[in-house]
Formats: C-alpha cells, structure tokens, sequence
DNA sequence: ACAAAAGTGTTGCTGTTACACCCATGG
DNA sequence: CCATGGGTGTAACAGCAACACTTTTGT
C-alpha cells in the first residue's frame, strides 16, 4: 500500500440500553465474509462532507429508526492492521436508546456481559465504551440516568441494575435514602403489582443532581 | 469539492508543563498566511502508515526533543469549516514534559490563562484539553501528578499549583495531612532554603494513591 | 529582635456503611 | 395464614472543612 496522507475513518457506534435491569447492546450480524457470522458495532464510513457526530447519529437512525440527540465520544482506535486488508481508522461512541422501541432484524441485542463473537477488534472497542458509560451511569453525567431510564421504574429495579454494573450487592436502605434525600428520583405517586407489597414507582428528576 | 470517503487527519498536541506553580503549554508560531503571527498547536498530518499515537509522539519528539510515554487522548475536532480551505479532521492529545529541559526557537510557553491568538480553532481545542488534564491532576489519574512533578518540592510549592488549578486557596494543613497521610508524598529527607524557615522537600510516591 | 515562610492538632460536619424488622398484597 | 417482595431508622465510622499558634531560618 502507497504512504498516503487520506484515511479511511470508520465511526462506530455502541447503541446501548437497559432491559430487566442489565445492560444491552445492539449488534449487527455480519453476513460475508471475513468473519461471516461474527457480529459487529454498527457503523458508517466517513465521507468528508459530515462530522464525526453526524455520521454516528445517522448510524443510530439506521439502525434504530430514531433519531438520537445524546451520544458519548468514545476513543480513537488505529492500529495499522486493525483490518488486515486495509488501514481504517475507527473513532467510536456511544449512544443510549430504549430496547423496547427498536426493532431491526438485521440486528441483536446482547447483555454486555455476554457478548457474542465479534468482528475485528469490535470487541475491544465495545468493551473500553461499556467501562466509560459505567463510570457515567455510576457518577450521573450529564444526566444519563434520566436517558437510560425515561420513564418510571420501581427502585427495585434500579437498585438490580446498579448491583449488575457495580458486581456487588448494595444495601436497599442505604440505596433509596440517598437517591430520595438528594432528590435524584420523585416520587410518580403510582404503584405496580409485583408477587409481593406494590412497588411504589419512581422517575429521575430531570433537573435533578449530576455530575457537570 | 467532491465527495470522498478519504480523509485528511492532523494530530495536534497540547504539550504542557508545570513552571513555578503554573500549568504552562508550548506552542508554535505560525510563519505564514493565513493565521500568520498567530499561535498552533504542534502537530502533524496522519500518514496512513502510522498510528495517532505514534503521530502523536513524533510531534512531542519534534517539539521537545525528547521522547515520551506519556500521552492522554483528547477529543476529536470534524467540524467541517475548521480550516476554511480544506476539510482536516484533528485528534487531540496531552503530553506531560519538564518545561527547564525543552528548547525550541519556533515555540514558546504560555500560561493556560494567558493564551495569545490561536490560529483556528486550536484555542477551543487547547481549552478542552486543558480542562481534562486539570482533572486528571485533581484525581492523580494514572500517577500523572509524577509525570509533572518528577523531582523533587516543596508542598507549599504544590499547594500553589493545586491553588492555580482549583482557582481557589486550600488550607495549608489539611492539604498536608491528606498527602502525607496518604503516602502520597514521600520526605527525601531534603530541605530548601526559602526566605523564611527551609522547607522539608518531598517526592510523589512512584506507587502511590492514583485513580484506575 | 523582627520579618518571612514552614510546620503542626483538634473539632465539627457530612456522607457512607452496617444492620433487622414490619407492611401490603396475592394466592 | 403464608409466601413474596417492598418499605423504613439509627448508630458507628471515615473523609473533609474550619481554624491559630509555634518554629526555623536570614537579616
């Protein structure tokens, strides 16, 4: 291959949500070969008449049907031989979505913790995404939280889902006396049946506490 | 222009250092229409023969004269109009040097407060990156606070540079106790002679507390 | 002796952790 | 009435913030 100073940039993006309390992402089914049956991030070549930003919300509409206004810039990655036929540099992002509104049958949803066998360096790609958007659902940037979870949920729920990316069990107590104190969530007013006592439901407080 | 898939990428660094308790950055000065008088960042067009990172650290080199190890990925800039004559995407970058052992005639050191004309968008990238780095020294992430400091000081010296960076004044002892306590910082067993009482000199502590 | 900067402890506050029993519903 | 999950308070602890006087040197 000629030394050149024109790249080839892909942008991928890990569209992200939560369901039953767990992480998912959302991959596409490779269909030829190399790595035919592997599964892949969704992405776009960039052409140089969009920014990198464009080119991952248009990714997200692809592939979800909905336009997205929140994405999270991941890092770059560029390895000379991250595709053995050709040099493609990949920028990455992420973006949440809500599992239950999307349907696209070229594409899966997986729990992150099981991903399936991935294309390329996918993998590594989607893991360094998944660990930064753990760290802002941990810290609340931006208020994520209220992306992750537009609509009203039990603290149940929400206590399971932070016990799956933290891997520890947290103290129920403990859990609901800081986000009510701090205002984080309200209260709806509305209950859900479960097998025991109804649940009291929840919503975050959109202008509510976060990090910058 | 016409439609391409192919992109040019520049790599542009924020090479900063600490200078009497202030975060300094080494830019250069631009010889030649347009922007000529104003000041760059130092960086290179990518090659498709080379990772950002290795492009990123032959820009160190050519600046400083000096390798590194040391570099923090920034942010990526695609806006389309960022150089009005030709669309050039740039991938940001943080390097840490020791300001006392650099020389180099096209490029000087501004304070981070004191920035002089930019040339296009570069104040606006300087400004993201300086704003994590400031961060990153807040957290000690990845020890970075030994890669600036990697010699020996004073604490007040310290104080005043977390003052600087803070942007507000800290209580001597409790910024003490903590980094001592801490093992943060280690006693060389040295002291400066300063205008009053000589100062205890102290080391950052290679394996000490740090941030992931 | 005095000026200049370094060095040093204690107290209160705030947020976090640990921990166990009662409540509301469905079957 | 029992099984299931939801809901609640208090006490110990750790980290952080506020605060003033003494020590060591040079002149």
């Amino acid at each position: 291959m000629a030394k050149s100073y024109y790249n080839v940039i892909e942008v991928l993006v890990n569209i992200c949500a939560v369901d039953q309390g767990k992480l998912k992402i959302f991959l596409k089914h490779k269909q030829n070969e190399p790595y035919k049956g592997y599964w892949l991030l969704p992405g776009n070549i960039l052409s140089n008449d969009q920014t990198l930003e464009e080119s991952a919300d248009n990714t997200v509409v692809m592939s979800t049907n909905f336009p997205n206004v929140f994405l999270i810039e991941g890092k770059n990655f560029s390895n000379l031989d991250r595709d053995p036929l050709e040099r493609i540099i990949a920028c990455s992002f992420t973006s949440i979505t809500v599992k239950s509104l999307v349907h696209n049958p070229e594409m899966q949803w997986f729990d992150i913790d099981e991903l399936p066998k991935m294309a390329y360096d996918h993998e590594i790609i989607a893991k360094a995404n998944i660990e930064e958007l753990k760290k802002q659902i941990i810290s609340n940037k931006n208020n994520i939280l209220y992306k992750i979870f537009p609509n009203d949920f039990t603290l149940s729920e929400l206590q399971q889902f932070f016990e799956n990316i933290l891997n520890r069990p947290l103290d129920r107590r403990n859990f609901r006396k800081k986000l009510i104190d701090s205002k984080t969530v309200i209260e709806t007013g509305d209950k859900i049946n479960t097998a025991g006592r109804p649940s009291k439901l929840y919503m975050f407080n959109k202008g509510g506490k976060q990090n910058e």
